[in-house]
DNA sequence: TTGTTTGTCGTCATCTCGACGATAAAGGAG
DNA sequence: CTCCTTTATCGTCGAGATGACGACAAACAA
């Protein structure tokens, strides 16, 4: 912050401040980022993640809330959304001095953004596509630093429940870890730990049968935030 | 960021950036905070965090890296620095709009800043001091967030090191573990648990007298950078 | 020499986890 | 209806980590 030593506004160097989102969720048991194909130069044509200038009497986290919205096409902000960290590269725009401020959203399967609205030239990408081709700017590192955040925050908080919908079942919570982490977990123990953890799950008193199989308890979402000790991915 | 629509660089609203810095370090088995005293308006007389505007082609990294040798009046940076986060509200500088990325530095007992230097007017305080009293801005809430994110790191990396000299003993280690986290570990645990995870400590084959006691050998950092499994707080 | 202080090693009960066997409850094939 | 497959859930066992704490080692002080 500001600083003490001679302060004018006009002297400072302005530069532009833009949120820029990682907006996460699951389909098909596929962890998926929303990414927006560029109608511009630079890079038109390419690929990039979601995001927009900030406002000049907006809240970073409002107008990463607002981008959200506007990119999926939805009325609320589902899920969760956190800040992520800043990127300010002198060299990653080069028309001008861009400073971005990240930001990570987690949602349950969402519809296919749709066509006509904002969220046209929106899309979801499976996350491995994605980290494989080339994104715009440095999309790239920005996508890698929050795949490592969600990676991170499922081993120790309750984070995996906003991929779900309002009721799931522990099978779900499942294949959310098993998406997110690549990663097969063993059923037993995973249902051992997630039922063991006071507050993490409310049982809902009822079960779903999903075809094959015996039904499965239906839960939602407890007041839990932590997991200790944390579900870790090592193995 | 850099959304598609409608580029113009004079169209958007310009902001300040700025870094802030919170800087830690360990005096007397106290935990401290470099604060620095505002010498005008607004908030003249209060205590600050340290910080000042990234310069125009400079990294963000780089301007919390230069800010803080020039605070602290040292020549190099000593112990780590990450970023933090970044503050953006509105209402944050009357003045006009700043976006601050807050990073976080943890250094080695370092001496009182210079008198007469970029640095006179900044002081160290113990953080329990600093966190009661008012900061200007929203520095209070700034240095919450570097002291969770310290508290946290200790837990599940090798970042105590970094308050700690090149050479050192496992009593010094556990008096970093204790002044973070304000509470007392068992000594004997405590070696068990640093010596015996691989490449934390690196042992220089020597030991060290400090007055009464047995002597402590000691150590250097050694390559780990994680804990695993972590070291919790809780008990 | 004796006591005090600090560092280091050991012991033990407890907790958690990973591996994996066993049982429960559904649908489908015959 | 009966057997088989599939998914959910419960139990058991051994390995590893931890907290509480006893014991010994190596320095200084009185």
């Amino acid at each position: 912050m500001t600083t003490g030593s001679g302060y004018d506004p006009d002297e400072y160097p302005r530069v532009a401040v833009t949120v820029d989102l990682v907006v996460l969720t699951l389909r098909d048991g596929e962890l998926c980022v929303l990414l927006v194909e560029r109608g511009e130069e630079p890079w038109r044509g390419a690929r990039a993640l979601p995001g927009g200038f900030v406002r000049p009497d907006e809240t970073l986290d409002a107008a990463a809330a607002r981008e959200l919205v506007e990119e999926t096409g939805l009325r609320d902000v589902p899920g969760h959304l956190e800040q992520l960290r800043s990127y300010g590269d002198p060299e990653r725009d080069p028309r001008m001095r861009v400073v971005s401020v990240a930001y990570l959203a987690l949602a349950p399967d969402l519809p296919e953004p749709a066509a006509g609205s904002d969220a046209a030239g929106a899309s979801w990408v499976p996350v491995d596509q994605a980290s494989a081709g080339p994104l715009a700017f440095d999309h790239a590192r920005i996508l890698a630093d929050g795949l490592e955040r969600a990676r991170a925050k499922l081993e120790y908080t309750s984070l995996a429940t906003a991929f779900c919908p309002p009721e799931f079942t522990v099978s779900d919570l499942r294949a959310v870890y098993e998406a997110v982490w690549g990663r097969p977990l063993d059923p037993r123990n995973f249902h051992r730990k997630v039922t063991g953890t006071p507050g993490l799950l409310a049982d809902t008193g009822r079960t779903r049968a999903e075809g094959r199989g015996r039904p499965a308890t239906v839960y939602r979402a407890g007041p839990a935030t932590g997991l200790h000790p944390p579900l870790t991915r090592d193995g």
